[in-house]
DNA sequence: TTGAAAGCGCTAACAG
DNA sequence: CTGTTAGCGCTTTCAA
């Protein structure tokens, strides 16, 4: 294991390790020649700085953190690319870091802040609560966040960037009210989630009450336990519960499409047939939808523009240009296979 | 932002910065009771230590970091978990990290190692040329590859875990051939892959020969293109290609299962029944396709386990412990509702 | 344009 | 058991 340090590469070009840092950093006081003989004795002998040396001495590195809380998440698979993408386009270095599922976000942001001094932070799922957000403030890192529930931020140099999930909700909603479904059971996840499920349940509810439906809360699920409630299985599992209290209903609401997917193989699997006898819906828009048969009606929400809007509202952030502090994206109500009229 | 330090600490708790030291790490050498006072302070000022410092000192973290090349791949989906629980279940901290798909993962590995310095390096996809071994072995760090080809490697404490790709493609052919069909197409990756694609379709091309059957070259498609053969869109836009050709073949091997829902989605499209006019099958069984319709028959992985041995042999090598140096799972023929007689 | 030198925050000898 | 001290490898004043 080769351990060549700076001063390594200092001795072997006779210049002293202030001018080989000058060489890496692309310091505007130093000699064209010296820089690239010095550059070219760095190739030659493999040298990569340290890491930890330079961001202990550094303020600041050249980083963009992508902080993502639910990696298991399909919806989120389409946007590395795109962040990725966007973020080394911009002469950023990306770094993906995954937040473990019982940990908080924001412990994790500032932990980083003070390790890595990333130029910006791009949150992905997760959920804030309103008391986060003065820790937030002590970061000092511009940062943006996505698929998150806080819309309204007060924080400086901090944008939001996604759907309406309470009126993707309702358009969601509005939709099997027009296709003539009035008892409407809706798939939602931890009853204590403060997070985007909820709002997506909230939207239910409220499109119900402007419809004139009164709220039965039987049709109303969310599971106690601490589920991760975007997965498949959720869905395959839950819909049993609910089956087997005989209710009445003539469509599912499933809060996102993984729900949904889970949702459709137990029906099949039970001889039951969607659009049939139940209709069923989905939430996200997953990129596998476009591949299932049948095809989930669903509320598609613009994955990658969102990431990409997210990168270029960060970069606006930095670098001081003007920048909207919430940009809503509309989701697209998909009309797949499994509605019908009632 | 807060910018406490060590000697901040100790300050406050009237020690030197050594003892505080020695509390965080769990050090032997100190009374309890101090240990105690220090810790309590540390939480009231939310101090935590800054691990460049921390890493840069230290010739050796309590770390295992986890290389993914490929994390748009669905087959690695279910791992995260298993790992992560494993690897913290061991008291080790867990380090997921991205490998983008132009880097290359042993100069990636090599930098890890000298930066973060972990105990062990599980990699997950990839692949690793013959000359790539000389430099694993520069590491001097344990790591165990899975779900990559290299699998007889003499370097010193290391192992591989995964299927053999190519009797399990093998097994997928002879299966096929079983049923009656005789003029398989086979889609593939990239015809210069020296990786996983190419062993499926080696195990492909053995199949056949083994049963006398002639190989025919046009009906083996491997793209040029730089794409990633891991895709759904893959599938869908190869599977024109193949049309297009107007062969004569009565069933279609893909060398992985996203190919193969890409596949199944344009047949659809274009009227073309699976089974009944095209039996279609798969590789890896990932989770999706239990909920499919119909189910892909495949290979089915057995990834979490895959996963779990992979941390277990990691963790030998790593205490010392005796371990194999390769682990290779059967791959179990999973028959779903896409392939049926000749 | 370059070099000398002072730390960044922490760990780990080495003394006490 | 605890304190003093010397760096880890790098960046960055400050002088030259």
């Amino acid at each position: 294991m080769s351990k060549i340090t700076i001063r390594d590469v200092a001795k072997q070009c006779n210049v002293s390790v202030s001018t080989v840092s000058r060489a890496i950093n692309n310091h505007p006081e130093i000699n064209q020649r010296t820089r690239n003989i010095i550059l070219k004795k760095i190739k030659e002998l493999g040298y990569t700085p340290n890491s930890n040396a330079r961001n202990l001495k550094r303020l600041e590195t050249n980083t963009i953190a992508v902080l993502i809380k639910g990696i298991g998440n399909l919806f989120f698979q389409p946007m590395f690319k795109v962040l990725e993408n966007e973020i080394t386009k911009n002469g950023y270095s990306f770094l993906l870091y995954k937040v473990e599922e019982q940990d908080n976000e924001i412990d994790v942001a500032l932990k980083l802040s003070q390790d890595i001094k990333p130029k910006g932070i791009i949150f992905l799922g997760g959920c804030f609560m309103d008391e986060d957000k003065k820790i937030l403030e002590e970061i000092g890192i511009p940062f943006v966040v996505t698929a998150i529930v806080s819309k309204n931020m007060s924080i400086k140099n901090s944008a939001c960037v996604g759907v309406d999930d309470f009126l993707e909700s309702k358009k969601m909603v509005n939709y099997l009210l027009s296709l003539g479904h009035k008892k409407i059971a809706i798939i939602g996840s931890r009853y204590d989630d403060a997070s985007i499920g909820m709002l997506r349940v909230n939207g239910y509810k409220q499109a119900l009450t402007e419809n004139n439906i009164s709220i039965d809360e039987n049709l109303i699920f969310t599971t106690t336990k601490n589920e991760d409630p975007y997965t498949f299985e959720y869905g395959y599992k839950t819909i049993d519960i609910l089956l087997d209290k005989k209710l009445d209903f003539s469509a599912i609401y499933c809060v996102s499409d993984a729900i949904a997917i889970g949702v459709l193989k137990r029906l099949r699997e039970k001889g039951i047939k969607s659009p049939r006898d139940y209709s069923v819906v989905g939430f996200d828009g997953l990129e596998i939808n476009d591949y299932l048969n049948p095809t989930i009606t669903t509320i598609k929400q613009p994955v990658e523009n969102m990431a990409l809007t997210a990168c270029n509202v960060l970069f606006n952030i930095i670098s001081g240009k003007p920048y909207k502090k919430v940009v809503t994206f509309e989701g697209e109500l998909f009309v797949g296979q499994t509605t019908d009229k009632r």
